[in-house]
DNA sequence: TATGAATGAGCGTTCATTCAT
DNA sequence: TATGAATGAACGCTCATTCAT
């Protein structure tokens, strides 16, 4: 049915349209300062729409961290695919995260600052579901870097901390770009990372 | 006058607990999360009270990240001004922002969900404040850095991105064992960070 | 017409539809907390079409009420018609309320409830129009009664009194049968009702 | 402390006012109707205030029909303790009940209304509570009259069954009465429900 | 200085109603 | 006739802030 199809689109196509207006909010002003109303306006919908595509505010919240957070995955995953040397795999880590958070730098802040509420309180099932994703997520890069690790060769570090820096040093360096608004050269900071964590320095 | 002095060790003295009580309650919940009648059931003053110390919430709040990154800026400095070469002021680096936020990492947890809200809208002058301090402690580590490159080599990266890589290796290690509940090795960390930066990688 | 029969009588089937769903609804869960969505979901129909058979929410409940109380007059003139004495109206009376709230008891909670709403602001029209003739109902009931009290006995009450016991206890044995869910046997309730109102309590 | 006592005097006060002002506004609009807007409006108090007297809206619901309940279980059961005979129980019943329905004619109308909302989810913890205190009060007048009902005599009718007519009967004419706007006699009205129940109707 | 009762703007959410298709 | 997406007013409730005591 063309017709059917035409309509599904359509709804898809709207509801994109609200997750890309609150994901950009959310990112500027926080999950909490952001308003439905606030949503609402920036969608030319009213605010009752909304709630026709989500089941309420941590339903819309959650749901763009999460999306945006699978094509993360699938996106690092199919790179890494190709990868099979540990220098190859650094190398497009830390160029698969610089460009996709480039692209989505909204998604970036969120999920940072996601990651600083460690409350006791379990909070929604939503936020579990996503804090889990991300462990997940972790592992994976972990996984990556392990496997790439020669079995002969001893490393005095483990693949964890070798990930919580590749990871770090780009968020980092990202935070720095975000403060420049956009001023700085990724392209430097790609190479630069790159050439600490490869590379001796000279003390 | 001994009698006015007394007075305004008294009001220090309160203020402090206020701070502190309120410190670990924004980190555990969170700003918005966190209301005053919360801060003001953790202290044993009424939340009137609480008004006398501070002009809002807003303020309460960057007094503590204020002061905290005061005395965190303080110690480094102190740190750093005893080292000599880079490879010392590295390890001094790392072993502080370590140590400090292990002992506040109420205040790790702030500082960084901070960081993530880059609104356009200044926010409060108090906020503005705050960033700008934020900025000048990582030009302080920068150029503490940038002093120990020795002018006669080659560096295949900047000053400020080897302060970069420093502090989100640290921070990425800090989240990861709050997120573990401080059930890993933070002193392995510390040397796992050193060996990676300061080492090359076998590839 | 055969064919514009057809159709009013294809109009009147799903107008019926809508009533029956809807009182079902309404008395189980009230009429606020009823909604237009759950009076669609419960007919098939969608929510606009039900806009399409009545004016709106309040048009749909009274007019429930309504047509029921309508049938509800109906029957129990027929009844009445055929009774000679007090005594036999008394019995039928007090039968066809019982047998028709039994029958209707979706009916008989949202009538009762209906009726402690003497709000001085008039309401719709339809409310209006209800009252009076429940009003209208009651009266009546009170000539049916007074007409069949002989004109030579001295009664130690009135008419409107002895119609208003009467209406009130099969009410309270209505709502007891309806808080027991069912459980009790209204038929021995009849007659009790009736042998208290007719035969001397020995005290 | 006499500031003390003042203090929670004063509160009390207040308490009440909330009370009484909410009591008439739910019996004349019903529960759902009445906005704790409405509410704050006709006290005098602003909306946030109502909130420090009562947890929310239920809370002050329930809160009213509690209360009252507990004055009426409490004035009856002392107006009954000094009857013997069933006689006398039952006229004293009849006037307590159209005594304290007249001067809290707003508790009449909203326990009437609530005991017709016999949904099936079960509700608020208060409602249970207070729906549980209503069978406690019907069981007392049961067993107020089943204790007066001569063990020697045979009654063609049970206590509860005469419980039932003589409240239902009660609450017949109390309706009566609120739609006609209080121009009725009740003390006729008691008279009669007397009359009606005590003395054989002549058919 | 310390209190805590009072405020009221503002939030997330619901739902009767409309209207283009 | 039938649909269901869209609306927006209105609700219950929270909480930072004030102020009389």
């Amino acid at each position: 049915m063309t017709i059917a199809e035409r309509k599904a689109r359509e709804k898809k196509r709207k509801r994109n349209t609200i997750l890309e207006a609150a994901e950009k909010l959310f990112a500027k002003e926080g999950y909490h300062t952001t308003t439905m109303d606030n949503v609402a306006e920036a969608t030319d919908f009213s605010k009752g729409t909304i709630y026709l595509y989500f089941k309420n505010k941590d339903d819309l919240f959650f749901t763009i961290l999460d999306e945006r957070l699978d094509t993360h995955i699938r996106e690092l995953k199919e790179r890494l695919s190709k990868t099979i040397d540990l220098k190859e795999t650094i190398v497009e880590l830390v160029t698969e995260q610089l460009t996709f958070f480039e692209k989505h730098h909204y998604f970036f802040r969120l999920t940072i600052a996601e990651q600083c509420k460690i409350e006791k309180t379990p909070g929604s099932d939503l936020r579990q579901h996503f804090l889990k994703k991300q462990m997940t997520f972790l592992m994976m890069i972990e996984e990556a870097l392990s496997s790439r690790m020669s079995a002969g060769k001893q490393y005095p570090f483990s693949a964890r901390s070798l990930a919580l820096c590749l990871m770090g040093s780009t968020h980092a360096h990202m935070m720095n770009w975000l403060m420049s608004r956009g001023q700085q050269d990724l392209q430097k900071s790609r190479d630069e990372i790159i050439q600490l964590i490869l590379n001796r320095i000279e003390v």
